[in-house]
DNA sequence: TTGACTTCTTAAGATACCTTAAGTTTTTTA
DNA sequence: TAAAAAACTTAAGGTATCTTAAGAAGTCAA
């Protein structure tokens, strides 16, 4: 796939919400970075401040973070057509305290936040755009922390199976207990308990 | 205080992220419903959709669900100048599963979804506001994600306490717990622990 | 193709948190 | 102001999850 293809990919994921006129396409296009991240290689690491909105046109990203101990906790995940960030970073201007990691050789489509303000201003849909974004955002991250509250561990797992099952084969185990909140050995405990009541 | 000077409160409250003219003011005035909630009473409850955005003028108010063992759990909790509602149901358009509930007889000034809509047309500064509303109710509930993966409850109990220290005394403990998803009676445990360590 | 590294599993002992139940304190209501 | 209701505490016993440690399996790099 080519530079052009792969912009044609973000354009029609963008006009799946709202409606780009030919203009407004080559505008977007003008302000597009490509980045290529080779496997584990960081978009953000702690102290860096986000000024990119990223769009995964091909690849594994993830965002994490380390707490006091050490200890990985997986955020987000995003493969093909997901955009990854760290929102906190981006929106407050502050500098990150995570990780954004490629997992597999990913390439990024990127804007930059100023160019985006611009687009902002000049068309009204990209606006909208990342508004609905952005609602969705807070929609799924809500969700999370219900989940979280409510189900046991073996019930969020069945549940990041059946919602992230494109994601799930492409992703270490011990990513998917970090974003979990479990250790590794928990998640594979869990893991063979249940095969075997299933089997 | 009467409606004209609660208005005034909502006004100030936005002014100190935008600029709102004259003419502005009056147009938001115009639209603007004020709602009172006795104690205990609820806004919003499971099978409702959420059709205001509601800002609290004096009183309290919480957002929780019932998980499928009854078990309460508090998403948001909130006081004079703050908004509440069930996003999920407001943006999305679909059927709450939460309950909004006054915690205090509590007085709200709502802003019925299909006015602010009109208002985001006529006056940017309004859309503007919500979008800052919304960046910061993203980075906030990201926070308690983060928050609640890494910290051991006293410590999450602690931050709380310093986050919402204005809060902390007008909310029973048992729903303060339900806010950090442990039993009260775990939380009352660790409150013991701690002031006898601290005396 | 082998060695080195990364990921996954197993298991024993430890700990955080829950459940139940009962008693105490505080707040609300009549 | 008394009675009822709501909220908080205490404690014993149970369970989910963690820690540590070691070995097995899978993947990467020379």
């Amino acid at each position: 796939m080519d530079d052009k293809a792969h912009i044609r990919v973000l354009i029609n994921h963008i006009n799946k919400d709202v409606n780009l006129t030919t203009e407004d396409i080559d505008r977007v296009s003008s302000v597009l970075v490509f980045k290529k991240l080779n496997k584990k290689e960081f978009l953000i690491e702690p102290g860096d401040t986000s000024n990119t909105m990223n769009f995964i046109v091909q690849g594994t990203m993830r965002s994490y973070y380390l707490d006091e101990n050490a200890q990985e906790h997986t955020l987000q995940l995003g493969i093909e057509e997901w955009w990854i960030n760290d929102l906190y970073s981006y929106l407050s201007r502050k500098r990150s305290r995570m990780y954004v990691q490629a997992l597999e050789e990913t390439l990024l489509l990127q804007i930059p936040r100023l160019e985006l303000e611009k687009l902002f201003v000049e068309i009204p849909e990209i606006s909208n755009f990342f508004r609905l974004k952005m609602q969705s955002a807070y929609v799924a991250i809500q969700e999370r922390v219900i989940e979280n509250m409510s189900d046991d561990t073996y019930e969020r797992y069945s549940n990041f199976r059946k919602k992230y099952s494109n994601i799930e084969q492409r992703v270490p185990q011990y990513i998917i207990a970090s974003y979990l909140g479990v250790t590794p050995e928990f998640l594979s405990y869990l893991r063979k308990k249940h095969s075997q009541k299933h089997s």
